[in-house]
Order: C-alpha cells, then sequence, then structure tokens
DNA sequence: GAGTTTGAAACT
DNA sequence: CAGTTTCAAACTC
C-alpha cells in the first residue's frame, strides 16, 4: 500500500496543491522517482494544504453531511478506533476532571489524528527508504536534498510552534529513530554504513509494519482518507504532519552544522547489511546505546539529532506544562517522574518494529533484548496501538489542553480549528459511545449529535460567557435525525456555526470553564447503563433541582425532572428542546440519551408524523412580510407569536403555565385562552396590541386561515433552514444566541426568559420586543435565503393584516386544531434545522 | 421539600 | 374533534 497514492486518491480540490511541491523538487530522473515515491514532501505539503484549506473550506462541506447518511464511513472510524482502543484500554487519563473530560473529548481526537500520523510515519518510512536505494554516490545530494526538502515542508508549518508543542513532541519521537541510528552509525564506524541503512530499514519497517498494521486492523488507507471529509481528519492530519516537519526542521536545522557528518554516513559505501538484531532491536535496548552515544559524542549530529526530541520535550513542558502534563496523564504506560513516556514515543519506529515482529511472531531478534523491552515487545499489537497514539495522544493533549490554555495565545484561527477539533471530538464521542451501545455510528468529525435546536442554543444564552459555554455544550446533546424526518432532518447544518461559535467563546474561556465544559460533556455519557444517570442520584429531584436553580439559572439551563414520560414525550423539555437528558436532569428511566439514540429518533418520528411541528419552537419569529407591508405590528411584542396559542384557563396568561406568556410573547388571535391578561399580547382584556389590528382586520377569516398557516409555518420554517445554513457566516448564525429574552422562548430555559420578560413587565414591553428585532436583523438574511421568492413573501406580502391566502394545498398537519401552524411569526429564529436545499425540499414534499 | 395548580401533551 | 387522562412544570405554602 502506497499512502501518497491514496492520499492523491482523495477526492480533494487541493489535488493540484498535491503535485506542486513535486515538480518543485524534480531535478533528475532519480530525484523524480524519488519524489514520486518519496511521500515527505508531497504529502506533507499536501496535508499542510488541507489543513489550512480546511480551514476555510473543508468544514462547510461536511457540516452538511447528514451524520446517518455517514454512519458508514463513520462506523469504519469506529471500527479502527474501536480497535485501537481495546489495545490499549487505559487510554483514559486518570484524574478526575480530566480524566472526565478527555474521556470525552479525546477518544475521538485520536481518530484523526492517528490516520494522519500513521500515514505520517509511513510516508516518513518510505522516504527514508527510497533515499537507500539510490546508489551511494547519489546520497549525498540526496541528503542535501533531504535537509532541504524537510525544511522546505517546515516552512509552512511554522505557524503553530508553541500550540503545537505537544503534537510535535511525538512526531520528533516518530522521527528519533533516525538520529539514533546515526548516532550508531558513527559510534560503531563505517562497517556498519547504518546511519541511513539503518534508520531507513527501520523506518521503512515502520512503514510497512504500519501499512500492515493498518491493514490488520482493518483500515482501509482509501476509506479512511475518503473518510476525511471532516474538518478534524484534514486538520489534524495537517497538523500533525507540519508538527513533525516543524520538528524535522528544527532537527536539522539545529544541526546544520553536523550535517556533514551525516552526510558522510551517506556516502558511506553500504559494505554493511543491517545487523538484524540491531534492526529489531527493542526501543530500551536502543535508548540506552543511544543514550550512551549520546552523551559520548554530545556534539555530534546524532547526538544533536537524538537529544532533540527530549529537549523539545523538555521545552514543551516548560512552555506547555498543561499539554504535556495532561499527556502524561493520558498515557496510561507513563508513569509521573518515569520516562516512560520517552519509552513509548521516542523510538516509534523501534517499537513499532518489535510489536510487528511480535505480532508475527519473530522475535528471535529480540533475544538480547532486557526485561523492559521484551514486555514492551510482548505487548505487541498493543503496544503498537500505542505506539501509534504516542504522537496522537500529543496532539489530543494539544487539544484537550492546549487549546484552551496555550492555543489561546497562539494564532487565533488555529486555536479556533483545535477548539473546533475539540468539539467535534467531543459530540463525535459521545455519538460513538452511543454507537456502541446501538449499532450506529457517526463521524467522530462531524458533530453528529449537534443539530442545532435553536431553543436549545436559545435557551442559555443570556449573555454570559458561561452561560454561552453552557449553550454551545448544550448544543451538544442536541439530537439529530435523519434527513427525511420533519423537523430534525438537517439540524447538523448547523453544526459548523454553532460550533464556530463555540470556538470563538471557548477561545475567551478559562480553565475552569474548560473543565465545566468537560464536566458538560461527560454529561453526555452519563448513561443509565454507566449509572451516571440520575436515577441513580441518591440525591432527591427536587433538592438537586433547587440546587441548580439557587446556583443560578445563567448558569445552567433547566433540566428535566420526568419521571413517566422517560424523556421521551414532549412533556421533557430536552426531548422537545431536541436535545439530550443530561446529568443535571433529574429525569427517571431516561430514554432521551445516546445510549437509545434509536429510541429516540423513533420516537422523535412518531411525534412528528402525528405533528411536524411538534419540535419546532414553539415561539417563531413573526413574519418578515409583516415587515414588508409596514404594518406595525411587527413593533410589538405580539410580533412573536407562540406556535399554538395557549389555553389558558386559570393563569390569565400571566404565569408561566402559559406558555405565550413563558414565550414572552404576546396572546395572538390563536390562542384560546380566556380572561388573558398578557400583556404583550392581545387576547385578553387588554387589547391594545397588535391582537387587536389583527383581530379588527381579519379575525373573521380566521377558521379559513389556520390551515394556510400552518403550511405557511412550515414554510417559514424551512426558510429558517435555509437561514441557518452553512453557507450563512458565524456571527449571522449565532444571532440565534440572541440573549434577547424572546430568543429564548420555547426553550428549556424559559424561565429565565420569563424573568427577563417580567423585570421588563408591561411597562416597557414594546422597547424589548424592538430591541429583540434589532438583534435579529432579517436584512442580514440573503435575499435568496429570505425566501424573498417564495411563496410565503407573496402571501404575506398579499396580506398585511395578515389575512394569509393558503396556497392549494391541503395542509397534512395532523391536527385539525386550531392554531397548530398559525400566525408566521419572525422574532425569534424557528428552528435549527440547517440543511440547505434537500431538507427543505423533502420538508416541503412531506406537506404537499 | 411537599403538595397543589396548571395547562400542554397524549390518549380515547 | 371533543373529552379525558397523563404528565411535568410552575407555583404555593
Amino acid at each position: 500500500m502506497d499512502p501518497p497514492p491514496s492520499l492523491s486518491d482523495m477526492d480533494t480540490p487541493n489535488r493540484n496543491h498535491i503535485q506542486k511541491p513535486i515538480s518543485t523538487v524534480e531535478e533528475s530522473p532519480v530525484f523524480n522517482y524519488i519524489s514520486n515515491l518519496s511521500p515527505i514532501e508531497p504529502v506533507k505539503s499536501v496535508h499542510i494544504t488541507q489543513s489550512f484549506q480546511s480551514l476555510n473550506f473543508s468544514s462547510i462541506p461536511a457540516v452538511f453531511t447528514s451524520p446517518h447518511i455517514s454512519t458508514q464511513k463513520e462506523s469504519k472510524y469506529l471500527r479502527k478506533y474501536q480497535f485501537v482502543d481495546l489495545s490499549k484500554p487505559d487510554f483514559s487519563p486518570d484524574g478526575g476532571d480530566e480524566r472526565k473530560a478527555s474521556s470525552g473529548v479525546s477518544l475521538s481526537a485520536l481518530l484523526p489524528n492517528r490516520s494522519a500520523d500513521v500515514h505520517e510515519q509511513c510516508n516518513v518510512g518510505a522516504s527514508i527508504e527510497e533515499f537507500n536505494v539510490v546508489p551511494p554516490t547519489e546520497r549525498k545530494k540526496l541528503a542535501i536534498k533531504l535537509c532541504q526538502t524537510l525544511k522546505y515542508d517546515c516552512g509552512s508549518s511554522r505557524k503553530n510552534d508553541t500550540s503545537c508543542n505537544d503534537a510535535k513532541m511525538g512526531n520528533e519521537a516518530s522521527i528519533s529513530a533516525t538520529p539514533a541510528s546515526l548516532v550508531q552509525c558513527l559510534k560503531e564506524g563505517p562497517e556498519e554504513n547504518c546511519s541511513t541503512v539503518e534508520t531507513k530499514v527501520e523506518s521503512k519497517g515502520t512503514c510497512q509494519l504500519e501499512q500492515a498494521e493498518e491493514e490488520r486492523v482493518g483500515c482501509d488507507w482509501e476509506n479512511l482518507i475518503s473518510d476525511a471529509t471532516t474538518n478534524d481528519l484534514l486538520n489534524l492530519v495537517g497538523s500533525t504532519e507540519s508538527d513533525a516537519c516543524r520538528a524535522q526542521d528544527n532537527e536539522f536545522a539545529d544541526s546544520d552544522n553536523n550535517v556533514n557528518s551525516f552526510l558522510s554516513l551517506l556516502s558511506r559505501p553500504p559494505e554493511d547489511k543491517i545487523d538484524s538484531s540491531q534492526e529489531a532491536r527493542p526501543e530500551v535496548d536502543c535508548r540506552e546505546q543511544d543514550q550512551k552515544l549520546v552523551d559520548s559524542d554530545p556534539n555530534s549530529f546524532a547526538s544533536s539529532l537524538l537529544r532533540s526530541p527530549e529537549d523539545n520535550i523538555d521545552d514543551s513542558q516548560e512552555t506547555q506544562p498543561l499539554g504535556f502534563q495532561k499527556h502524561a496523564i493520558q498515557d496510561p504506560g507513563s508513569h509521573p517522574g518515569e520516562v516512560g513516556e520517552l519509552n513509548e514515543t521516542d523510538h516509534t519506529p523501534e517499537i513499532l518494529l518489535s510489536s510487528h515482529q511480535c505480532e508475527q511472531g519473530t522475535r528471535d531478534p529480540h533475544e538480547k533484548m532486557d526485561g523492559e523491552a521484551r514486555d514492551y515487545v510482548s505487548l505487541g499489537c498493543k503496544v503498537l496501538s500505542q505506539q501509534q497514539r504516542g504522537t496522537r495522544r500529543r496532539c489530543l493533549v494539544f487539544e484537550v489542553g492546549g487549546v484552551h490554555k496555550k492555543s489561546l495565545e497562539d494564532d487565533p484561527k488555529r486555536s479556533h480549528l483545535n477548539k473546533l477539533q475539540c468539539d467535534g471530538k467531543s459530540v463525535a464521542d459521545d455519538k460513538q459511545s452511543a454507537s456502541h451501545m446501538t449499532g450506529t455510528g457517526s463521524s467522530p468529525c462531524k458533530l453528529p449529535g449537534i443539530g442545532l435546536h435553536l431553543n436549545a442554543l436559545a435557551t442559555t444564552s443570556k449573555g454570559s460567557g458561561v452561560t454561552k459555554h453552557e449553550t454551545l455544550y448544550s448544543g451538544r446533546r442536541l439530537i439529530s435525525m435523519p434527513k427525511p424526518v420533519g423537523s430534525f432532518h438537517s439540524l447538523t447544518g448547523v453544526q459548523q456555526p454553532l460550533d464556530k461559535s463555540l470556538a470563538m467563546i471557548s477561545i475567551e474561556g478559562e480553565s475552569s470553564q474548560v473543565m465545566k465544559e468537560a464536566q458538560g460533556v461527560q454529561d453526555v455519557f452519563q448513561v443509565p447503563e454507566f449509572g451516571g444517570g440520575e436515577e441513580f442520584s441518591p440525591n432527591s429531584p427536587k433538592k438537586k433541582r433547587r440546587r441548580l436553580e439557587s446556583a443560578g439559572e445563567s448558569e445552567s439551563c433547566k433540566r428535566c425532572n420526568c419521571k413517566k414520560s422517560k424523556c421521551l414525550k414532549l412533556y421533557c423539555e430536552c426531548f422537545a428542546a431536541g436535545v439530550y437528558c443530561v446529568e443535571p436532569c433529574l429525569c427517571q428511566d431516561c430514554f432521551n440519551k445516546p445510549v437509545h439514540e434509536d429510541t429516540v429518533l423513533a420516537t422523535r418520528k412518531q411525534i412528528e408524523s402525528r405533528n411536524p411541528l411538534a419540535f419546532a419552537p414553539k415561539v417563531i419569529r413573526s413574519s418578515e412580510s409583516v415587515v414588508n407591508t409596514g404594518v406595525e405590528s411587527n413593533k410589538t411584542p405580539a410580533s412573536a407569536r407562540h406556535k399554538k396559542g395557549c389555553n389558558c384557563k386559570k393563569s390569565s396568561c400571566l404565569k408561566k403555565y402559559c406558555e405565550c406568556f413563558q414565550g414572552g410573547v404576546g396572546c395572538s388571535s390563536d390562542c384560546r385562552c380566556e380572561g388573558c391578561k398578557n400583556k404583550f399580547g392581545t387576547n385578553g382584556s387588554d387589547r391594545s396590541g397588535p391582537k387587536g389590528i389583527e383581530e379588527q382586520e381579519g379575525e373573521e377569516s380566521e377558521p379559513a386561515e389556520n390551515d394556510g398557516q400552518n403550511e405557511l409555518l412550515m414554510i417559514e420554517y424551512q426558510e429558517e433552514e435555509m437561514q441557518y445554513s452553512g453557507a450563512l457566516p458565524f456571527t449571522h448564525s449565532f444571532r440565534n444566541c440572541s440573549f434577547e429574552p424572546l430568543a429564548v422562548a420555547s426553550s428549556p430555559c424559559l424561565e429565565n426568559t420569563s424573568q427577563m420578560v417580567r423585570d421588563f413587565d408591561s411597562l416597557h414591553p414594546k422597547p424589548q420586543f424592538e430591541k429583540h428585532h434589532q438583534n435579529v436583523p432579517e436584512d442580514e438574511t440573503p435575499d435568496i435565503l429570505r425566501g424573498d421568492c417564495s411563496p410565503i413573501n407573496g402571501v404575506k406580502t398579499s396580506s398585511p393584516n395578515r389575512k394569509r391566502v393558503s396556497p392549494p394545498h391541503n395542509f397534512g398537519s395532523s391536527s385539525g386544531r386550531r392554531g397548530v401552524g398559525d400566525t408566521v411569526l419572525q422574532s425569534i429564529p424557528p428552528f435549527p434545522s440547517l440543511t440547505p436545499h434537500h431538507g427543505r425540499n423533502n420538508f416541503l414534499r412531506k406537506f404537499q
């Protein structure tokens, strides 16, 4: 298997970029051959290109991919991941919050990193191997070119010197075998001529073994790469490559004075074959020997190279204590203060080779290995997998720790990216967790669980950073639905903007918040099977709830407290909001968890079959057509309306029993409330609001309207999805996080809304609503997305008094009840489903 | 914190 | 589609 062809086979817009670096290096047939075979330069360039491109372009297409559509591919990831994980049972870090955080964040993070790293290792190995194939006379030249190439490649990857130290360490480690070999050759003289030979062989072995391992694992590179349609993979590949490249660059650059030594070694005749025992020498032996050599010849190029990784690690420790510590913690085989970490990572080729040999049963070369080395070898593929993850863990560490700490100091974009990755992994891991149970997988890179239900998003949008964090992490728990399913069919479409938001917010976050977020991620995994559910909570639900409430509504969104509905009915606020229940929930026998994804989705489907708008926001913004028509009602509180209207009898629509009041909207003609005193509305005795206008102008035709309104609501609903598609700028999508009370209508945190509404009270209702409209400017949406050409507009425009002309279709609403799809409102972004057109079409088809 | 009220959701 | 039941949030004490 040849990784570079696999890469080139990738269906990526960067193909042209792939070829470019190759051509720049081509100078001779030999080098052309080498270049074609050597993946170092082109592959790195490719990865780098992808990395940065993915920052800008790749994410959007990924967002549009339905998590269910990609189930198959995700399964591949999952399988591979599972294999790796099995080989490393104790992957999780071992400490408190960090452990929780990593358990949620890091698992899926491994996948892309792992792929990237394996690939890279193979590339390096192949490159060196081909290097060896060249006649000795050419080696010097090639060595120079190799160095140049390495430097050249690294030139574009220096951006993340600080932030990627952790990852860098791993990559440095992965190539540390090379200097080690060089050291040996320097020490042992020309007879071995192993400077490149051994290294090459080891690297070659590494590559081949890696490949073989990958095949055994069942990882099809092509599939894997083809699966890499997500930011995570591409970004991580890029980061890994660039880090490795940088590491190499650093090493080579630092040892320019010793290049001659290196070249002299290269130019030596290949009189000797590699000592198989050395070749297969376990890493500990190699380490010891190398260390000796380093001590004896500290000034040599080889020693310089050899020291580099550890030195860099030390540097990393100094500059990135958190990241490295986390790394160390995450490494199950390492112990604080020991060199286990280095043992595992500094000699990637050796240990990989050893592992490979162990797998193949060719352990004879290990006759002379010491006990420790034998232990390593005996671990077989386990060690291999660990080693493979060694580098990736660094990336992971970087993402976990560095993202929140160090990366903040770096390129914001980079930090942002990594945060995205981290987030994606969190969710992906969540999904994976669920997938383990349900048999369905989701792309670890696609935030499958994030169908942004804007209710959920707005739920916690109260303006504080903490709240925003919570919101976004709540978003991860959102339930994704297959596309064909009405309201949730395209939830993933919002992932990108949402996660961008999250990323941006997280950049501003603090470690405490990070841990809180991580805890939030962990919450997703707290399923009954694992004893994480609140069912097992010894605390009284109400007590807990009170505690949560007392802790401040601004910090924690209210969770459900269902006891009999299993959180699979709209009674459940979480379920109704399209989010999974999490740890703060006090529900009992909860099925609204990722582990019951199938059940949840099926239930949702069923409910939506009854009422397609069941999961639509209860409070929806009024149509822009109202604005267009100049009707002043859009400046009133009632410009946002409850989709169905309330049916209050005793609360006078003045308590949160009333959904209109709860949503901060006025009662409308669609309400059947009695004695309404909702001052935002006009349905009750106080009819000073738009309702009065509405009633005056078109109340009589209301019965005929509703069916049409239903359909209009559905269409508008789709328009909203369009608005929240990834094509919209992040800020635009984030507007859904409007911190206005109305924006949180129908969210699980409605109490916040109500409180804010109450604070405003009836004295200044209009300014509040007007403000909301200002914060949710309709003009931000391109006209094409606004549906200017949609039938809605025409209808609305022609009905200034909101008397809607129903399209000729019969609206297939299951509910003949009045108000199921009444006035199209606009004050709140209705539904976050973002699937661009197909979702819309499906949705429309569904009701035509 | 226990109990009550309330109205939406679900059911018949 | 109306009536009833179930349910959980909101509310009161």
